[in-house]
DNA sequence: AAGGAGGGTTTTTTT
DNA sequence: AACCCTCCTT
């Protein structure tokens, strides 16, 4: 049976609206992914087949708890469930059935960012904006967002406002040309071929959309145009669609979202039943207020004002410190503190921030003071070379056409087969048309190259085709294969050669272990366990997955990330850190000068804020290194906005030395948690 | 072909 | 301060 008596009117009359279209305005903290694994539940219980549902997530980890979640609602022990996915998960399921219709092979390759990054370098070689060549990320970004606009390789020049963008249209071709020459796709081109897929063979959207009887999709707010297409034509012929989200919390606007999409759903589906969510159960009142004078300050938004059920809370905090050094040291200090002396859990504590590089320092303390720590998303696991060296040996034996791993793994370790060698073969295969691999044959026989690359190309073939073999052969030994290509490789060696210090040294051999134990884990626990399925796991995974192997480890840590990656997440203690002037608004939107630009940083202030449930601490160095400089800093405008009506003075108390330099021994946070403490009767913490 | 020194460049956000 | 690229030496 399943309870809705613990859901208020709203959330109920969301819940129990089991057809049509539906839209659920739903603030932060107001519930909604309750509201849509709660209706999930509740269509099933109503006599809808589970596996008849696609109910469409942000990240993979929102997909597995909330499947587990509904099912737990109803006490359901039915085989039958409901497909629980991400956009870019469910469009890898509908390639791989058929791909083929767009001549793309079956056994495509998905191309990771640092992939993505590879080929963009390549496509941009002897392309330059003046005299500068442009950088492979820019690319990217521009690529993505064409994609996301649904403007083909060669439709991009059409689309040319400035020089950038007329040089970007080239390199999208290029880049284009290359993927597909590999066999490859991109994250954007699997939402891209799937909805071309549909568009262009009825049969296979047809077959694809009777699936399905009820499609939900979360965070709609994030919706780009390429997804919006999609939802329609899956849902064209019954149009029981819901979607939840909250358009005061779009952050991915430079990844092609349009807020538009949330705005206009009720134009785009005629007889849209409307829900709002504003009853916010997550924040203290002092912490809603922060939020909503904050986000008062964007014009284009549906107005809704939460409404806090949290009275009595603790007071929002301001602090300012000398220097990022301080700030980190202060901050952590006084979580360890709290850790400690109050019996807090380090689950129950986040610092958030905005950009990958700021995180550094605080690790640097909370490792030094033995504070457990988990840095979400930033420079992860599967961005260190040894992995993604390994990874690129794995995608070569899978498909030896992905010549962006060939190239990265063809001299390493260093095997004889140098620049010369290699640039010789690839204008063999440019001259032939082949792709690279294809090629190497003849670069064993003839003699394009040198004698002794000769032999080494050869022993370099007849490894990866015995390694091959043996994968295909044997996948449920596919760990321990593995393991033996990277001692045929003698990968250690090399490790060793690049790192002296004996410890660094092990620390990457370990990582690398760790990486054949995942290997491990995922062919015991999957039943047709094969390397291209690894891979596309690993493709597949957000970084909430990463650290699901030491989850018992991160399970009481305290969390370390980005603003962006903090989205749909609740902390009972928040830092929200960095509140300056081009950090938080970010230099970029801040240059650019446009309001559109602003507006995001400040809903992304406003995202963080508003993941707070009892504690906030805004924090700023008031000097801050940059480029090898120190420099002076702003506070950012959104702590004024946030604090105060219009044209007041912001308040804030300020650490550091000033003229106080006495007590190097007794860090000044001592003082203040004291003081604070002695202060008030009502404790900030 | 490999490895090291020196010089120049760089810091948004991620499924 | 960290990284990448280029050039120079072996």
């Amino acid at each position: 049976m399943l309870n809705l008596s613990g859901l208020n009117p709203p959330q109920r009359e969301a819940v129990e609206t089991l057809s049509g279209p539906m839209l659920v305005l739903a603030g932060a903290g107001t519930g909604k992914t309750r509201v849509i694994t709660f209706r999930m539940a509740n269509l099933i219980r109503h006599g809808v087949r589970p596996d008849r549902i696609l109910s469409v997530t942000f990240t993979n980890k929102a997909s597995k708890e909330m499947r587990e979640r509904a099912m737990k609602l109803l006490n359901s022990r039915s085989k039958l469930k409901p497909m629980v996915s991400t956009f870019h998960a469910y469009c890898v399921k509908v390639l791989r059935e058929d791909i083929n219709a767009l001549g793309y092979p079956k056994g495509f390759v998905i191309y990771d960012r640092g992939d993505q990054e590879a080929a963009a370098r390549t496509a941009l070689r002897e392309i330059r904006v003046g005299d500068k060549a442009m950088k492979p990320g820019d690319l990217l970004n521009k690529i993505s967002s064409w994609k996301m606009s649904a403007i083909t390789e060669n439709e991009a020049s059409n689309h040319v406002t400035a020089d950038f963008d007329f040089l970007a249209s080239m390199a999208y071709r290029r880049y284009q040309k290359q993927l597909r020459a590999s066999g490859a796709v991109d994250f954007d081109d699997l939402l891209v071929l799937t909805n071309r897929l549909f568009l262009e063979f009825p049969e296979i959207r047809q077959r694809h959309q009777s699936r399905f009887d009820h499609v939900q999709v979360d965070e709609y707010q994030d919706t780009n145009g390429v997804q919006f297409q999609l939802i329609e034509q899956l849902v064209s012929s019954h149009n029981n669609i819901c979607v939840v989200g909250d358009d005061d919390q779009s952050i991915y606007g430079w990844r092609g979202a349009e807020v538009q999409h949330i705005l206009n759903f009720g134009g785009h589906f005629p007889g849209t039943k409307t829900i709002r969510l504003e009853s916010n159960y997550r924040c203290t009142d002092k912490i809603i207020d922060y939020a909503n004078r904050l986000v008062k300050n964007n014009k284009d938004r549906h107005d809704k004002t939460l409404i806090a059920h949290k009275p009595g809370g603790a007071p929002v905090r301001i602090l300012a410190y000398e220097d990022e050094t301080q700030e980190s040291e202060n901050v952590v200090r006084e979580i360890q503190y709290l850790i400690t002396e109050l019996g807090v859990r380090p689950r129950d504590v986040a610092i958030l921030f905005r950009t990958n590089e700021q995180p550094r320092l605080f690790e640097t303390e909370m490792r030094r003071l033995n504070v457990p720590y988990v840095l979400l998303g930033g420079q992860s696991f599967f961005d260190r070379k040894e992995i993604r060296d390994l990874l690129a040996y794995m995608k070569v034996l899978s498909s030896p056409r992905d010549e962006v791993s060939l190239l990265r793994i063809i001299n390493t370790p260093s095997r004889g087969i140098g620049i010369s060698t290699t640039e010789k073969l690839v204008q063999l295969a440019v001259l032939e048309g082949k792709s690279l691999w294809d090629v190497v044959p003849q670069g064993i026989a003839e003699g394009t190259v040198s004698k002794k690359a000769q032999a080494a190309l050869s022993d370099f073939q007849n490894l990866l085709n015995r390694f091959r073999d043996e994968m295909a052969d044997h996948p449920e030994r596919l760990a321990d294969t593995t393991k033996r290509l990277l001692q045929a490789i003698n990968y250690d060696a090399e490790i060793d050669r690049q790192y002296k210090e004996g410890a660094q040294a092990e620390q990457r051999k370990q990582v690398l272990e760790d990486l054949v134990n995942s290997i491990g884990q995922y062919t015991e626990k999957t039943k047709k366990p094969s390397l291209e399925g690894f891979l596309e796991t690993t493709a597949l995974m957000d970084r909430g997955d990463q650290n699901d192997k030491d989850s018992e480890l991160a399970d009481n840590a305290v969390r370390l990330m980005t603003l962006h990656s903090a989205k749909g997440l609740e902390f009972p203690r928040v830092y929200l850190v960095g509140m300056e002037e081009n950090l938080l608004p970010h230099k970029r939107s801040v240059e650019s000068d446009l309001a559109k630009d602003i507006a995001e940083e400040r809903r992304l202030a406003y995202v963080g804020v508003t993941r707070a449930m009892d504690y906030l601490t805004l924090t700023r160095a008031k000097t801050r290194m940059k480029w090898g400089k120190r420099r002076e800093t702003v506070a950012s405008r959104f702590l004024f906005e946030m604090q105060n009506e219009p044209g007041e003075k912001l308040v804030e108390e300020h650490f550091g030395d000033e003229d106080e330099e006495d007590d190097s021994d007794d860090p000044p946070v001592r003082q203040t948690l004291t003081s604070l403490f002695d202060a008030d009767d009502n404790p900030p913490f």
